[in-house]
DNA sequence: TCTGATGCGTC
DNA sequence: GTCGGAC
DNA sequence: GTCCGACGACGCATCAGA
């Protein structure tokens, strides 16, 4: 009772603060198990990021399951959910007066939630789901789907977890992030800042951590202008998270191509490896051939890097790579199918560990020396770095490295340490649309949580030279702000040709030009194109 | 036995 | 991955 | 600056039902 009651009060209130506030004061009052089983649920999961359980129970099994716990009509159902397009509000509405209430604890969920995952099959999973809600408040259910969903939709994730976990048990923001990003666990996280044990998390070889990212740029100016700021300050005071640069006059960046595979974490001992993708799960069985050489390296070490589709010195692309991702077959069968198979190298670009060392709090300069000095087994490349000194150097390394058909760069502060889950002011990308393309709306969508009632989500077409015919390219809605949303929804509900539920056929008279970064074959679409990434740059008038 | 729908995880 | 909006 | 939410594309695994 108490986990919804919070979560209400959360989602009553915009301001952060008082989210954080809220969730402290229920924090420090529940006990070390109940902690860390609520803590996770506040990010929106039922288990914590490195678990490798997944329930397998989305939209569909809950709808079903929802229904049935009702005993409600299907035209009932629909009407219900077409109304809201939120799987948690449908469930409260749906539930509302309609099951027989049966006392349910936060210990009792996570149960509930480890049986749902060991059942095989939607309909197994579907008739448990189904019993469970017929015997919870409209409430309770509402939140055992949201975080079935994933999606809270409170306001709160993560990063304001952390911030109550801090404020909760009276101990350092800073000392509570870094212990997450070292544990990947929030639960046991929070169970540790409640202790005054947080100095326990520590990086160790076969604990995955959280990579560094990048933040976005536009252009290689205003990437320079990032450094130029930072070092400007960094010389009238001592620097907070950089060692100083004294003696330094012209700043420095190093500049990597950005490599178009899939981010991957590898850490490895003579007698062990593993590899972990970005957000902490182990993939080490998708790609046994890199995780069997990695042992012939003569120290300990983790490294993080990328692993690309390349053959015969040639860089593949990553509709390549897709092929062998999402793999569980054993090593065992990869190997001896591995003539069909898509070969990839690791690309590493930074050393987080070595022999016992953690380098975290090692500048990238000397790390990168380090990298430099190990000995790589096959399989295994070094992402060539070059030192940059103003924006046209970093310009002229974005071409080249488009011709060596890399996404675009990756630009770092040599002096930057490594801190992992931050996407902050030390590494940035540039990356450039490939083109933009004109075309026209044929459908729209009604949105989900806030966008609930505005056509958010647009189909668009492009017309077929020789037949005449619109055919669909793809979707998009990123890009338009809300008050165009808005504009354009009016313009649809006028212009309506056909409606289907939440969708409907729109007269194709609104020309949007979409920016994409690479054009695939699709079976989805029936041009038989699709883009990736799409964006929408302008409403064409 | 095959196929389409669904769920998950990568970008 | 992309982007806009709120704090 | 940082966080959150609302969205795009794909391929693979799994399972229900044709």
């Amino acid at each position: 009772l108490g986990f919804t009651n919070v979560g209400q009060a959360i989602a009553a209130t915009p301001a952060k603060l008082e989210k954080v506030r809220l969730l402290a004061e229920y924090f420090s009052s529940i006990d070390d198990e109940r902690l860390a089983i609520a803590t996770v649920y506040f990010t929106g999961h039922a288990f914590p990021q490195t678990d490798l359980r997944t329930l397998q129970v989305g939209g569909s099994v809950i709808y079903r399951a929802l229904g049935g716990a009702a005993k409600i009509s299907d035209a009932e159902f629909r009407r219900i959910a077409h109304s809201h397009g939120d799987a948690g509000k449908t469930a409260f509405d749906v539930l509302d007066g309609r099951t027989v209430s049966e006392p349910f604890g936060i210990t009792d969920s996570y149960k509930f939630f480890e049986q749902l995952q060991k059942l095989r099959g939607p309909v197994a999973k579907k008739e448990a789901l189904q019993n469970r809600l017929a015997q919870l408040s409209a409430r309770e259910g509402q939140y055992v789907v949201k975080i079935l969903t994933g999606d809270l939709r409170i306001g709160l994730r993560e990063g304001l977890v952390e911030e109550a976990i801090a404020r909760a048990f009276n101990v350092p923001l800073d000392e509570v992030k870094e212990a997450n990003m070292l544990l990947g666990d929030i639960g046991r996280t929070a169970v540790l800042a409640k202790n005054n044990e947080l100095e326990r998390a520590e990086l160790s070889l076969f604990r995955p951590i959280k990579c560094m990212l990048a933040s976005p740029e536009p252009t290689a100016e205003a990437i320079w202008k990032r450094f130029v700021d930072v070092a400007a300050v960094a010389d009238r005071g001592p620097a907070s998270a950089t060692p100083a640069t004294t003696g330094e006059k012209m700043p420095v960046v190093y500049v990597e191509d950005k490599f178009d595979g899939i981010r991957a974490q590898l850490h490895a001992s003579r007698t062990r490896s593993e590899i972990f993708s970005r957000d902490l799960k182990r993939i080490t069985g998708q790609f046994p051939e890199i995780a069997e050489q990695a042992r012939q390296f003569s120290e300990e070490v983790i490294l993080d890097g990328e692993i690309i589709a390349f053959a015969e010195d040639r860089k593949l692309t990553f509709f390549d790579l897709q092929k062998r991702l999402g793999r569980k077959t054993d090593a065992l069968d990869l190997f001896e199918t591995s003539s069909a198979d898509v070969p990839v190298i690791f690309v590493a670009f930074d050393l987080l560990f070595l022999d016992d060392r953690s380098l975290l709090r090692t500048a990238l300069r000397e790390r990168r020396d380090l990298l430099r000095g190990l000995k790589l087994p096959p399989k295994f490349q070094i992402a060539s770095v070059v030192a940059a000194h103003s924006a046209n150097e970093i310009e002229s390394e974005f071409k080249r490295a488009r011709l060596r058909l890399n996404e675009g760069l990756m630009v770092k502060n040599p002096q930057s340490f490594y801190s992992p889950g931050r996407r902050g002011m030390f590494w940035f990308k540039l990356k450039k649309e490939l083109a933009t393309l004109d075309v026209v709306v044929v459908g729209a969508e009604l949105g989900h949580g806030k966008r609930n009632h505005v056509l958010s989500d647009y189909t668009f077409a492009v017309r077929d030279e020789s037949s005449g015919e619109l055919l669909p390219i793809g979707k998009a809605y990123s890009g338009l702000t809300d008050a165009e949303i808005a504009e354009l929804t009016e313009h649809f509900k006028d212009n309506t040709l056909v409606e289907h539920g939440r969708y409907r056929e729109v007269k194709p008279d609104i020309v949007l030009e979409v920016a994409f970064n690479s054009i695939q074959p699709s079976t989805r679409h029936s041009s038989g194109l699709a883009l990736r990434f799409p964006r929408i740059k302008a409403i064409r008038r």
